[in-house]
DNA sequence: GTACAGATTGAG
DNA sequence: TCAATCTGTACT
């Protein structure tokens, strides 16, 4: 359940691979005309320049794609991988420290007002039982990967640097329920082998524990 | 300038 | 298995 509260700056200020944990069960609310559409965080992954050999900000490195990551936590560094799909990340960490955390699947939230569902109708939403579905369920699909839930809340290149504490239309809000430890559980980043073995089996990518929708992989 | 690979996805 | 095709890097 969404607790009406905002996530405010000093949350983006913790260590990174704290974050990337506890962002998982916290609510990404994307307004979007006059209706919310809202995911439930499910995955992360979390990505530490200068030293991380599998992050854009490797050795201080800073391109024309990436110098928001230098920008203090709780900005959003959005870009395109394969020409094709948007990655949301959310710089954390000070100024001038290039780290930020992933987000990797969201769990789709039912509202009760008009949340907006792309290809699925309001009789197939009606009938969607989240316990019930096969892996064939066009929900399931909607939000399970990167590139997939920026479509979904419908993200592109103008969120570049949007200040998620401040912004009118994508903020974060807590969750009711506390997340235990033992429900999340740790696993290699996805993608990055060319950074070598080293850190590509760095457990840094955090999920719940029996999700129905986090990414394959 | 050309070549190539990548924090992915969906179709076949 | 493969193609979609933007951005950055390593070369002519």
């Amino acid at each position: 359940m969404i607790k009406n509260k905002k996530i405010k700056r000093n949350f983006f200020l913790q260590p990174t691979l704290k974050i990337a944990k506890l962002l998982l069960g916290k609510y990404i609310i994307r307004k979007f005309g006059n209706n919310k559409i809202i995911g439930k965080i499910v995955e992360t992954e979390a990505y530490i320049g200068p030293y991380d050999r599998a992050s854009h900000a490797y050795n201080f490195k800073k391109t024309r794609r990436n110098h928001i990551e230098y920008l203090e936590g709780g900005h959003i560094y959005i870009y395109l991988v394969y020409g094709i799909h948007w990655q949301l990340n959310f710089t954390t960490a000070k100024k001038e420290k290039p780290e930020c955390v992933l987000i990797r699947a969201l769990e789709p939230v039912l509202n009760n007002k008009k949340t907006e569902y792309e290809n699925l109708n309001s009789k197939q939403i009606k009938n969607f039982n989240p316990t019930a579905d096969g892996q064939n369920s066009k929900l399931k699909k909607l939000t399970n990967g990167p590139g997939k839930l920026c479509k979904y809340l419908k993200l592109n290149k103008s969120f570049y640097g949007e200040d998620m504490t401040k912004s009118k239309r994508i903020w974060l809000e807590d969750s009711k329920e506390k997340i235990k430890s033992n429900q999340i559980k740790s696993a290699p980043r996805a993608g990055i082998d060319y950074a070598g073995s080293y850190w590509s089996k760095k457990k840094w990518r955090f999920y719940l524990k029996n999700n129905e929708f986090i990414s394959k992989h």
